[in-house]
DNA sequence: TAGATTGTTAATCGATTAACAATC
DNA sequence: TAGATTGTTAATCGATTAACAATC
């Protein structure tokens, strides 16, 4: 699928906001006002108010926002408020770390089985998470509700891990490997790609060390 | 460090066509096109000539930009063509993940050390490289010349394993930790932000959802 | 040659920033 | 009240896309 998502910029930034006012929410204080929030985070306060417009919330001029309500208005913009079942698919380091990685929890995401097509891995379990063959994919899918797989795998396996995935009636893929992913119409894929953050800490390494000279 | 780079969007795209390019000189054409390129990724032809030229590359009229010489820009460009000597602190799930992934070899990012504050891990080997205390940081950096710190830590630990990299000497932190880290102004960091990319995925999701009702 | 492709210049689009009235 | 802060409207900035001449 091949959603334009406006607001695509906003919405990345809303997660390190919510983080932020939960930090907060722990001071009592029932108003956060965004000219903090922009302080915290190194942002213009216009920038955060734009932001937080999106998710619909209310602020009160020389208050702030109110806390509670920004909470809910953020993470019901973003469906962190409903219950998400995923699978990993691929245990090995990456897929263990994900699993472990109690952050996702507070995003209403819940990491319900893994898939691995070591036999070595299979039948154990990995933070809780029970793992399983690869040939039960659609099965445990089904049995469990589970409507997004993290794929994790080698590369090499990346493509046919997907069209198995998608075999198994997935419709969201949230992509770790650096393989471009050929799926139908209706799924939708994310990729999280490691080398393109690299590239820009690489390039503004390269800057600086030119600047000096 | 608050360096305003240009061309971001274009930089992050970079891997990606670093990538397929190297895939398509397997097949020993010595031109690539810039539609090509696009189509294998599924942007559009003028997209990828725009980002390619920052590189300074120039292509040939009808055949396209020589694969090579390409090859050669983006990674003079990116800085890949150098060696880049890292260090992972934090050598948990997600640090040990980092370490065995082949790809950054290809970017000329070498993790030559590990650091942990688990005496249990201390002394021994994660892919072929060696775990030291978090009290040998100075004098290992200094020992094997390393310039760049990877932050793989628990978020509790971030800030002060960040401020022990600084004293050791670092300026330059890939932050894989939720916290924004306070540095002196001369240390870049780039945070890896794994929430961000999945609001984007949370929120195309929900609005999918909404379009069949 | 003809046609595919590059690279430049201009137009459009969307995101960020600025200005400022409204208000608690 | 006075002043900090919101939220709206407009201006700026930068990225993407379009148009098209140059060319191998």
């Amino acid at each position: 699928m091949k959603t334009k998502l406006s607001y695509a910029p906003s919405i990345r930034r809303l997660p390190s906001y919510l983080h932020i006012i939960r930090a907060f929410q722990r001071t009592g204080d029932p108003y956060i006002s965004g000219t903090w929030i922009a302080n915290e985070l190194n942002l213009e306060p216009i920038q955060v108010r734009k932001d937080l417009a999106i998710t619909g919330i209310a602020g009160k001029p020389k208050k702030g926002y109110p806390v509670e309500q920004l909470i809910a208005a953020i993470e019901h913009y973003l469906a962190w408020d409903v219950e998400q079942r995923a699978a990993i698919v691929g245990a090995g380091n990456l897929g263990s770390a994900l699993i472990g990685y109690q952050e996702f929890r507070n995003h209403g995401l819940h990491i319900v089985a893994a898939f691995d097509n070591d036999l070595s891995k299979v039948g154990r379990s990995i933070h809780q998470v029970q793992v399983y063959g690869m040939e039960e994919l659609k099965a445990v899918i089904e049995k469990m509700n589970i409507t997004l797989a993290i794929l994790t795998v080698p590369s090499p396996y990346a493509q046919s891990s997907c069209d198995a995935i998608v075999a198994a009636g997935i419709r969201a893929i949230w992509n770790f490997t650096n393989v471009k992913l050929k799926v139908p119409e209706d799924v939708l894929v994310q990729r999280e790609d490691l080398s393109s953050g690299y590239a820009i800490l690489s390039v503004m390494m390269r800057m600086r060390s030119k600047e000096v000279s």
